[in-house]
DNA sequence: TTCATTTATCGTATAAAAACGATTAATATA
DNA sequence: TATATTAATCGTTTTTATACGATAAATGAA
């Protein structure tokens, strides 16, 4: 039991539920929301801003970086992030292909 | 510890991330791209495909279907689910609205 | 060199997710 | 009516996620 079979599953299906599973905390989609917003910013900048510890914070940034969603390079002891357009237009358009089209073949036909 | 603060964000990220949360495990992603091809499915035919047990496949549906995502009415002793394109089209929506209309925002900045 | 600042990591606790088998409830069919 | 079919729910187990405080590591400043 509980044994995870994700692996039975496609690997653009694995991808597109990756990415989903990145930005399915609010957290997150706040992370990205100010990345966006000022460009990059440093760790500090958002742990004053959002409602959760330090640690809490370098966790999520930890996911999104992981993800592939941001990118992050240290500027003396501190940890300067931004956004990764390239992968969100990547799993946008991988988003689009499996639905979008999918939306338009299904109003053909019906 | 584990108090979870995912009511201290906006609604619209709350919104957004859990419709990610819905679309963030394979299964489910193969369930709603059977159902946009297929235009609907008994839930025993989706049972048939995916690599899973009924009673797991029955769990995934019903999140599917609290999120709004997909809609289930009962067929005799059968229940048969579609997609819900309108809810789609808000969320794609809302996925715009955060990201794509920033990310101008940050090509022309920059 | 010592101390302060910053952030990542560790350890831990709790909650939620994922998966299954077994059971139940509802509807068809014999 | 009895039996089979279908799908939802229940109970349980294991894994993963969320959150925090404390600590460690790395850099910059005094």
């Amino acid at each position: 039991m509980a044994i995870h079979k994700k692996e039975e599953f496609s690997t653009k299906e694995q991808g597109l539920a990756a990415f989903a599973k990145a930005i399915s905390h609010p957290a997150r989609i706040a992370i990205l929301g100010l990345l966006a917003k000022r460009n990059q910013c440093i760790c500090g900048e958002i742990v004053e801003i959002l409602p959760l510890a330090q640690s809490t914070v370098s966790q999520h940034l930890k996911e999104l970086k992981n993800a592939g969603l941001i990118d992050g390079e240290t500027d003396g002891p501190r940890s300067c992030y931004c956004i990764n357009w390239k992968a969100f237009e990547k799993f946008n358009a991988e988003f689009h292909s499996l639905f979008e089209k999918l939306k338009e073949a299904n109003a053909k036909c019906c």
